[in-house]
DNA sequence: ATGAAAGCGCTAACAT
DNA sequence: ATGTTAGCGCTTTCAT
């Protein structure tokens, strides 16, 4: 006797009947519960086979508290670098059998805030959020786990690429290839990342480099992350009276700004002035030449980030919350021009 | 006297107690059911504001049938067009109250499989999907509205740009500078939207250009959409005993690649070779020279999927499901060397 | 180890 | 126009 699939989803209840058990017992053997017998849990199994049975996550959901779900907030998923967090973050929930609620923050406080709020009330589990700004305004609550991602928010557990430490590196590798006067192209100073980068560089130029506070102010641009804000420092840079021979950016966008703007003005990269960015978006090796520039690895932040959230373990909350960056090497470096 | 905020929210049935009304009433207040008096909608919503009452969605949900929740389902939110898409759906969804689950297919068709179901389980109110292959594996069921987006699958309705239109605008555009020998890389004709491109340039060369399918096919080269396709089809173009004047690239990311490969050959573009893209990926004004391209008006596609699924009314069904693209003209376009 | 009973917080059908 | 009554489909005491 052929039958056709169940129109309506069988219930939790109809399993029950059909194995001669109560519901708890069908419940207790959906939720791996010890002491279900061997012969119910054998019973119960072939029951929900044969009613082809999914539980109800709302249902679920409602009675438990919980939710399967996680959230995440960015300032901007159209971002390459919150993109490619979105990503591992969403394989990663996924693998775990979790889902992911995504909403943009516009970088406004006030729409973060909102979000927060309505994932709250949805009941995620946990809450990724990439910050608007240096703080949260939003009242997160207790029942819902937060974990700060890139930009950092005091007094909340934030998992991030050592930023200060990243910058280091790529003033270093300048340094190493015999430059001494190393510009930076600083980012917003009220954004955490903007500061790290910064202070990196001012540890090498001030250590290594043995520049004084002059000299690295007179070197030292500020603006945004942008493409614009990189080309314009560099012109600036540029036009001094003893320009730099590199240039450390803090960020790749602002890196092929410069890179832009050197070409530009005829002086060509690496040959008479070698550049390093920060981020390694995708667009970064399709630059020509290929930029040199600081790694994050994201990925690893990504299932860090779900893996705080999600252990129900607080015994070990000893996670490194710090990664560490690698610098990737391609062209857009060289000794500098004309040594004595 | 002051008092702290209530420690657990509040619930209906409390909102009920203090206006002195059934949870029937609070209920319609809240839905904005019309049969309620002023007088109680006055009381009920006092009651609402004194007690901060927030309305379980969850609980809402069960009951209801209906979460205010949408899916998207994209191959790789990496994507720069994916991403861009994936914010305004979002931004639009949000206005209406509504939030996003996202999920990555990874172009798996048994990913995005088990990404539908899942969020059918959840009972999404609608999905987005862009397919992962020519056709759709889940079991979609009744309940929740489907909408297509860009790339085709049959039965499906599906809001897109006209691919065949935009490559034909871009075709004729080249056309227009006096280009006859005009080549195409084409993408993967697996893919709708690489079909269409290839079918909007050859309903040019047929046409305007007078071009023989042989001499269309001498000059047509496929690939997948990315960069190093481009660069080799160019390669392989550019070593023609008659080579092209013009290219036109199905991606950008084929566009540019066709670019460098241009520039590794010594071949100056826009001087003796013209590219144009399509997509308009934020890369494209960033290369040199700046990318001509076909830009789809994402933001408008995002607008349309979410309003067509959560248009209640089912009367007019009348939403225009392609829209139109423009091509933007930059620096990679002239007309062709030494004209007789 | 299992069953019975009591809800989670809301909406909707049915009264009036 | 409003109240009353039943659940949505599950989990979780509380018994036994």
């Amino acid at each position: 006797v052929s039958r056709a699939g169940p129109q309506r989803p069988a219930s939790l209840r109809e399993v029950a009947k059909l194995a001669s058990v109560s519901a708890g017992t069908v419940s207790r053997v959906l939720n791996g519960h010890p002491s279900v017998s061997r012969e119910l849990t054998a019973r119960v199994e072939k029951a929900i086979q044969d009613l082809d049975y999914r539980p109800d996550p709302l249902a679920r959901s409602l009675r438990s508290r919980t939710t399967t779900t996680l959230g995440l907030v960015v300032p901007d998923i159209t971002n390459p670098f919150f993109a490619e967090l979105a990503k591992h973050i969403e394989l990663a929930a996924a693998e775990r059998g979790y889902q992911l609620l995504l909403a943009n923050s516009l970088d406004s406080p006030d729409v973060e805030r909102q979000s927060i709020e309505n994932f709250r009330a949805r009941r995620v589990d946990g809450l990724v959020v990439v910050p608007a700004g240096d703080t949260l305004t939003a009242d997160v609550g207790e029942e819902m786990r937060v974990v700060v991602v890139d930009r950092q928010v005091p007094g909340l557990p934030r998992i991030a690429a050592d930023h200060v430490l990243g910058a280091r590196s790529a003033v270093e590798y300048l340094a190493s290839l015999d430059h001494r006067r190393i510009a930076c192209i600083a980012g917003p100073q009220t954004l955490s990342t903007g500061r790290d980068r910064y202070e990196g560089y001012r540890q090498v130029a001030t250590g290594l480099l043995g520049m004084t506070t002059g000299e690295q102010e007179r070197l030292t641009r500020f603006g945004a992350f942008d493409y614009v804000s990189g080309r314009d420092a560099a012109r600036s840079l540029l036009t001094l009276p003893e320009p730099p021979t590199a240039i450390f950016a803090s960020s790749d966008q602002q890196a092929i700004g410069a890179l832009h703007a050197a070409v530009q003005m005829g002086i060509p990269v690496p040959d008479r002035l070698s550049i390093v960015g920060f981020d390694d978006v995708p667009l970064a090796e399709l630059v020509h030449p290929a930029l040199t520039t600081v790694s994050q690895p994201i990925k690893e932040i990504a299932v860090r980030a779900v893996s705080l959230l999600l252990r129900d373990d607080d015994a070990d909350p000893r996670i490194r919350l710090l990664v560490d960056t690698h610098l990737v090497v391609r062209d857009s470096c060289a000794p500098p021009p004309s040594l004595p």
